[in-house]
DNA sequence: AGCACGCCGACT
DNA sequence: GTCGGCGTGCTC
């Protein structure tokens, strides 16, 4: 008798669970799963929510609301999407609300402003109103309605809400919800010929015209010039070229010679390129391509471990024209930071309009196009940063997993922290997707899974062009120092080469994986060392706005120029990072041009673009960065690559610290020397026996492996065994404490030694809040993780209930 | 996440 | 006395 009547609804929240509304009748038969919904929730906010099941189940212990309104007939999230945000939130312990923040641009969530009305109510006697009571109706019956901003205003004050809750009572006002989305697709001027001139005759005429209005022509040649089939030219195109007045432009308008028009353009292409033929693949890659291809009949992922220049992108871009071909998607992921116009043009010349992109820089609307590019299948390729699993792909044939070892791909802060490769996998496997894992130093996960048999293995050794590996040097710095050998930063030998490289018009990359100029302040006299105030680090000096900055919170203040708590004038600055390095090289090379890339010079949409291209361009001789030099870059002029100060790269007291420096260094060290020319790599260090430095010298990777997967499996840790870890935050230390060991003996009451902690963490306290961790090591077995998930989610229940002010943060595969 | 309720200190 | 601080609880 009864047709579906009732819905779960996905609300963007941290809620635990979904929440049930009613169906209006008129609904019934309109609704979906994946649709979009307007629901009210709490006494006035309204959100959009996404239908997630539909059934016939009353609540019986509430009245459940009334669905508001459909946004819009067609689905917005698939089957697809649905099965990988129920997958992600249970495994990585978040809730549904979660998911669906990250997944959906923000504009797709609508955004509710209330506003109150007026109401006639003759029943009413006003001398009844108190005076606040009495302003308000007054105004609210001047005006046709009042946002809550405006009351405030009014009223001068901000708890306004009881008096109109009064007035509401009184049935003098009530809630207008205004929903408005927020997304428009973005529309710019296009300049036209007006018909009546399109004729090569009548065109003739019209510049016999104009032959004494010099300016008009002008304008009139140049809409020729880049419209030469008289069609839509952009007006701020013609505008760009400064001979071009708008009054005469706007004449012509006028005049009914140009017609301007309203267009909406797609923003994500802006220019059309010529597509290109792609070059054939040298034996090597096609070997790999055989490999690959029967990798694939055999398990859903393969990893293509290829050095760096042995020209992966171009096996890349075979396996997506024949997924293309065969009528499927395709998502390539990689790192943000290597998501630059390189890469993304390299693509484009290939695929022309039948790519999109998606990565954190563009805004909003941009992103909300490409998802509705991606759900309407106009965009078949996909090339985006980890938020690119979230798009509504219907019929995926290929994810490609770019430097698959990044440890970008996990997602730190908010919820969901997943990890984008492992999610890949799984979504993979929702399409019945393949799945290729390409990196030049893998990640210990995968290479073990490779070990194991569940990846199938494809190696490309040798770089594109016969081009050899770069020499790779040591220098001991401990030894040199002691001999006062150092002259600043640097090296004799580094010193050297850099001035070769400069000689010969060579360039050079200089590495330094701290940003700022110098780590922190020190007092000589006292020994003082400024601290953030809402976090547990010191703070780091950067020169060139002469303040002390946190890299946790932000917190800045002016250069400490005399100490703090002894008032002496003996600062120093200590420990050095790409500021200092770039203030040294230019004494020592005051003619050569340099370059900075780290977060601090990037900080523009398009600075770090701006930074590579010009060092692609030989306008800088020598770039001075963090890691940002490492991803993904191909340049063909880098001779010399010298690592500045590879110690605190093994300083981080983490079990990845070791795989990290190999990655990092693997990776800088793959920047030098490129076709012909062998590359020279200078290490600085004052450890040069450290086994990670040995073993990057002699490019002995697998040996390094090996070692490194024996101590990994001593002291039970990734990969062969899983990580939960927990944090604890509270403003108070000492209950902090007690909540933090509540949580850890309620779970060793079920997990018992796979319980590590409470400890308090390196840095102790951030942005105010005072951290404890708890480390939990699973077994790889799908029964014992599910189990400790299980364990877990009671646990942090249990004690979130104890502790309601202390918040807990759960990271899986930590 | 909001947003209200309620309980406490510091102002008219 | 009241304003507004924030800790706590709830939202279908």
């Amino acid at each position: 008798m009864s047709a579906a009547s009732f819905v779960e609804v996905i609300l963007p929240l941290a809620t635990p669970k979904t929440y049930t509304y009613a169906l209006p009748f008129d609904k019934v038969d309109l609704v979906k799963r994946g649709q979009r919904v307007v629901v009210q929730f709490g006494k006035r906010k309204f959100y959009t929510g996404i239908v997630f099941e539909i059934h016939q189940r009353k609540p019986l212990d509430y009245q459940a609301k009334l669905i508001e309104d459909i946004v819009e007939q067609e689905v917005l999230v698939n089957e697809q999407q649905l099965a990988f945000w129920q997958w992600m939130s249970e495994y990585y312990l978040c809730t549904l609300g979660e998911v669906l923040a990250a997944a959906l641009p923000s504009a797709l969530k609508l955004g509710s402003e209330s506003s109150f009305v007026f109401v006639e109510n003759e029943d009413l006697d006003w001398s009844m109103l108190n005076d606040e009571e009495f302003l308000l109706a007054e105004a609210l019956q001047a005006n046709q309605e009042l946002k809550l901003e405006d009351i405030q205003d009014l009223l001068a004050k901000k708890t306004v809400y009881p008096v109109i809750q009064s007035l509401m009572e009184q049935r003098l006002c009530v809630i207008k919800e205004q929903l408005q989305e927020k997304y428009k697709a973005k529309e710019i001027s296009f300049i036209s010929l007006s018909e009546q001139y399109k004729t090569e005759h009548a065109l003739r005429e019209l510049f016999h015209k104009l032959e004494s209005k010099e300016k008009q022509s002008e304008v009139l040649l140049h809409y020729l010039h880049h419209a030469p089939q008289k069609s839509f030219v952009p007006k701020s195109k013609l505008l760009e070229d400064k001979r071009i007045s708008e009054s005469s432009l706007k004449t012509l308008i006028k005049n009914g010679v140009f017609v301007e028009e309203q267009r909406s353009i797609s923003r994500i292409m802006s220019d059309k390129l010529p597509v290109e033929e792609l070059e054939a693949l040298n034996p090597h890659q096609k070997q790999a391509m055989l490999e690959i291809k029967e990798g694939f009949e055999r398990k859903s992922v393969v990893v293509l471990e290829g050095v760096t220049g042995s020209g992966k992108t171009h096996i890349y871009i075979k396996l997506m024209e024949e997924a293309l071909a065969a009528g499927k998607q395709v998502l390539y992921l990689l790192p943000e930071i290597a998501l630059t116009a390189q890469i993304v043009l390299r693509l484009q010349r290939y695929f022309g309009e039948k790519i999109g992109v998606y990565h954190s820089k563009f805004n909003d609307q941009e992103r909300v196009e490409i998802y509705r590019n991606v759900l309407n299948c106009k965009t078949p390729i996909i090339l985006a940063a980890r938020s690119g699993v979230f798009l509504p792909f219907s019929n995926l044939g290929l994810i490609i997993v770019d430097e698959e070892h990044e440890r970008s791909y996990k997602q730190f802060d908010p919820a969901p922290r997943y990890h984008a490769r492992d999610s890949s996998i799984i979504l993979a496997h929702i399409h019945g997707a393949k799945v290729l894992l390409g990196s030049a130093t893998l990640s210990f996960e995968t290479f073990n899974n490779v070990s194991l048999g569940k990846y199938a293995h494809v190696q490309l050794t040798e770089r594109y062009g016969n081009a050899v590996l770069p020499k790779i040097e040591l220098i001991d710095v401990l030894e040199l120092k002691q001999q006062k050998k150092m002259q600043g930063l640097f090296s004799e030998k580094l010193k050297t080469a850099i001035q070769d490289a400069l000689a010969k018009k060579e360039q050079v990359i200089l590495f330094q994986n701290r940003r700022g100029f110098a780590n922190y302040a020190n007092c000589n006299l006292c020994n003082f060392i400024p601290y953030c105030p809402n976090c547990d680090v010191s703070l780091t000096y950067h020169k060139f706005f002469n303040k002390l900055v946190c890299h946790y919170c932000g917190h800045q203040e002016k250069m400490m120029e005399t100490c703090r708590a002894c008032g002496s004038n003996d600062i120093q600055v200590k420990g050095f990072g790409t500021e200092q390095i770039e203030d040294e090289i230019q004494i020592l090379f005051p003619q050569a041009k340099l370059a900075r890339l780290d977060l601090d010079s990037t900080r523009k949409k398009h600075g770090h673009e701006e930074i590579i291209f010009a060092f692609q361009n030989g306008e800088i001789d020598i770039l001075i960065g963090t890691q940002m030099v490492t991803k993904g870059l191909d340049f063909d002029h880098v001779s010399v690559v010298g690592i500045v100060d590879a110690d605190q790269l093994f300083s981080f007291p983490d079990f990845r610290a070791a795989e990290k420096a190999f990655q990092l260094l693997a990776q800088v060290g793959g920047r030098a020397g490129r076709k012909d020319k062998q590359g020279l790599v200078l290490i600085q260090s004052k450890q040069i026996q450290h086994p990670v430095l040995q073993h990057i010298k002699d490019y002995n990777f697998s040996t390094f492996y090996f070692e490194e997967l024996l101590t990994r499996k001593q002291y039970n840790y990734p990969p062969y065994t899983g990580l939960i870890l927990l944090t604890i935050k509270h403003k108070q230390p000492e209950e902090l404490k007690e909540a933090s060991k509540f949580l850890a003996d309620e779970l060793r009451k079920q997990l018992g030694r796979q319980v590590l902690g409470p400890t308090t963490p390196l840095i102790s306290k951030v942005r105010n809040y005072y951290l404890r961790q708890i480390l939990i090591k699973v077994e790889k077995n799908s029964m014992v993780i599910a189990k400790t998930k299980e364990v877990l989610r009671a646990a942090i229940d249990a004690s979130q209930r104890k502790y309601r002010s202390a918040f807990i943060v759960v990271e899986v595969d930590a």
